[in-house]
RNA sequence: CGGGAUGUAGCGCAGCUUGGUAGCGCACUUCGUUCGGGACGAAGGGGCCGCAGGUUCGAAUCCUGUCAUCCCGACCA
């Protein structure tokens, strides 16, 4: 391709609304344009890129016995309410598009494909006989995101793989999914790319095992917790930890105090001089559950530990056994809005009576409480006496009537000491998700009655796993992670082309005509080649050249009456003088380097 | 959803305090000189100053509303 042709609009400033590094070179280097929040134009280079990463991701897909189809965007609201996600998904902080059609009927735009592939799997499989079977699509996915982001990498329309896998048995999922795991292992290396598998929570998704995988990169999303051997390795969502010791208390007779400060923890240490793992702090949330009913939770921690909320919701997901829409804290006007007395917000205790929510207008009318571990694990401690600005001290769980069963709901952190080896501590690192695989079970399959006839003849729930890859997020995410001053550095393999070939001068007869030489050779031995053949200043298309992060380049400049050009590997910025033909054996040995991988 | 910021040419920005018919750099067009790391000179083209109301003889500028975009947060108040 000529870059004459090419469409190729560079910037030289960075556009203001972008902030991370692989966003602003993508808007700069021509690959991308914003139509609209979360919404873009993937430009001819763009989908490139996208195209050799779907290709990678569909060969290893097939290899594990993957049958692509192409599933529909536009899904009937039926599907979704037979799941039991209708609500979930279009409601509180709801992820689906939705609308109506001219029959009033609801639709969604589908943020992910498990209601259409297993009813239509339903349809076609009848037989134990018929399975296990793999179904797997690349397709645009619409999701409306509270915030979209970062370019590609939270858009509200976005291009993603996903794989559905059927079975007759847990240990048949669980082969597949072990497959999968090395599959995804295997496009991460193809695409050149440094990615870390984790262990994950399953999110809204729902399900047992499940595993993300992780591109390492400081404008990461998520935060990741490892083990310094590698042993261990989760999304700080799920990771678990041994959490630090608390600091022991004199055993005396328990009393209430006043104690005069604003109710927070630290200001609490601080006037009455206690560690914060001595404390323990009760947090009151209010669950929003389908059906338009609400629970307020009262949640009990050592001071010194953070709430991890999605196990909090996972939690309290298990214990009603309903849809819960969204979690949030009780504010103080949130309880007026209830027609409630105030609470004594800053003092609360575990044993906050649930008189406290008598006469509520729509919540509960009793706190389902929770605690932690380490609040439970306490001998002694201080806690509100759910009076304003009184605290109990040296009190026990004995003297609390109301005593909570523990469960683990607290925030791991990065410093503390791993459970498989107490010796070493947890590292942070930052991580962008760009795959995720689970391990359903038969959570769909049963909501949606999707079953086959097994060997004796009896119906069945198909166990499903489900497999995704954000293509457009992943070859953001591949700049995010391969860049420099200069501009990016695409890995080879899912480069936009191979090589760039800068001829210095136009004006120049002998470069016009080595360059041409050699584009046309190395098109006719398949390289993927860009000729920059613009009458511009030779600055100008070295500086787009490094922008746009074309691996290889070959520049037909000054020595080309020599028959002599310079080979330059992009990521090292160091050129060496070459004869054209050694440039072209260049060339053709890296690609071929990267087909063998 | 809460908080903050910003909307002026394709991109980056100034002008707004103190109202008087819109400007700079890059990009674009033409000509000339130049030609290995984002050249120089000359001449041009391009803007309903986000949108809608209001105040005023007069609004990019002041007031009100609205929309959009970006950032932070949505965890111990």
């Amino acid at each position: 391709m000529r870059v004459s042709r090419l469409l190729l609009v560079t910037l030289r400033e960075t556009p203001a609304d972008a902030e991370i590094p692989s966003h602003q070179l993508l808007l700069r280097g021509g690959y991308i344009r914003r139509v609209s929040a979360g919404i873009y134009v993937y430009l001819p280079l763009m989908w490139r890129v996208i195209k050799k990463v779907m290709k990678i991701v569909q060969q290893e897909m097939d290899l594990v016995g993957g049958l692509e189809t192409l599933l529909p965007q536009l899904q009937p609201s039926e599907l979704w309410k037979k799941s039991g996600r209708w609500e979930g998904y279009t409601q509180g902080e709801g992820i689906m598009f939705n609308l109506k059609d001219r029959q009033k009927r609801s639709l969604g735009l589908g943020p992910t494909h498990e209601e259409v592939v297993t009813s239509v799997v339903d349809e076609l499989i009848n037989s134990y006989r018929q399975l296990p079977i793999t179904i797997y699509q690349t397709q645009t996915k619409f999701r409306d995101e509270i915030r979209p982001r970062f370019g590609l990498m939270r858009g509200r329309e976005f291009i993603m793989k996903d794989a559905y896998s059927f079975h007759t048995n847990e240990s048949c999922l669980q082969d597949t999914y072990k497959k999968m795991d090395a599959a995804y292992k295997k496009i991460f290396a193809r695409c050149g790319l440094k990615v870390i598998p984790v262990e994950a929570d399953s999110g809204a998704i729902g399900g047992e095992a499940s595993q993300e995988f992780m591109l390492t990169a400081d404008s990461g999303e998520d935060c990741i917790l490892i083990s310094p051997d590698g042993k261990y390795a989760a999304n700080q969502e799920k990771a678990v930890s041994i959490p630090s010791d608390p600091l022991p208390i004199k055993e005396e007779q328990s009393s209430i105090q006043t104690t005069i400060c604003s109710g927070s923890i630290e200001d609490l240490c601080k006037t009455s001089q206690l560690d914060s793992s001595q404390i323990i702090k009760v947090i009151l949330m209010l669950a929003t559950i389908e059906e338009g009913k609400f629970q307020p939770i009262l949640i009990s921690l050592r001071g010194d530990q953070e709430l991890n909320e999605v196990k909090l919701f996972n939690e309290v997901t298990k214990l009603i056994n309903k849809n819960v829409l969204e979690i949030s804290p009780i504010t103080s006007e949130g309880v007026a809005s209830q027609g409630l007395p105030p609470f004594p917000f800053g003092s609360i205790g575990p044993d906050l009576e649930d008189t406290y929510l008598k006469g509520a207008k729509n919540w509960s009318n009793n706190f389902m409480r929770l605690a932690d571990h380490t609040a439970i694990k306490l001998k002694t401690f201080i806690c509100g006496a759910n009076e304003l600005n009184k605290h109990k001290f040296n009190t026990n769980w004995k003297e609390i009537s109301k005593t909570p069963s523990p469960l683990d709901i607290r925030k791991a952190k990065p410093g503390e000491r791993c459970v498989h080896d107490p010796l070493q501590t947890l590292q942070e690192a930052r991580g962008i998700e760009v795959g995720h695989i689970f391990q359903l079970g038969t959570k769909y399959s049963n909501a949606l009655r999707a079953t086959f006839t097994d060997e004796e003849g009896t119906l069945k729930p198909f166990w499903m796993g489900c497999y995704g890859i954000g293509i457009s997020r992943l070859s953001q995410a591949a700049v995010e992670q391969n860049n420099d001053d200069l501009g990016i550095i695409w890995p080879l393999a899912i480069a936009p082309y191979h090589v760039i070939i800068v001829i210095a001068n136009m004006q120049d007869i002998l470069q016009k005509e080595l360059g041409e030489m050699l584009y046309l050779k190395l098109q006719e031995s398949k390289i993927e080649v860009l000729l920059d053949d613009r009458d511009e200043r030779a600055g100008v298309k070295f500086k787009d050249a490094d922008l746009i992060g074309i691996p290889l380049r070959i520049v037909v400049g000054r020595d080309a009456k020599e028959g002599k050009v310079e080979f330059l590997i992009r990521h090292s910025k160091q050129s060496k003088l070459v004869s054209s033909h050694e440039a072209l054996n260049e060339v053709i040995t890296h690609v071929q380097s990267i087909s063998n991988a």
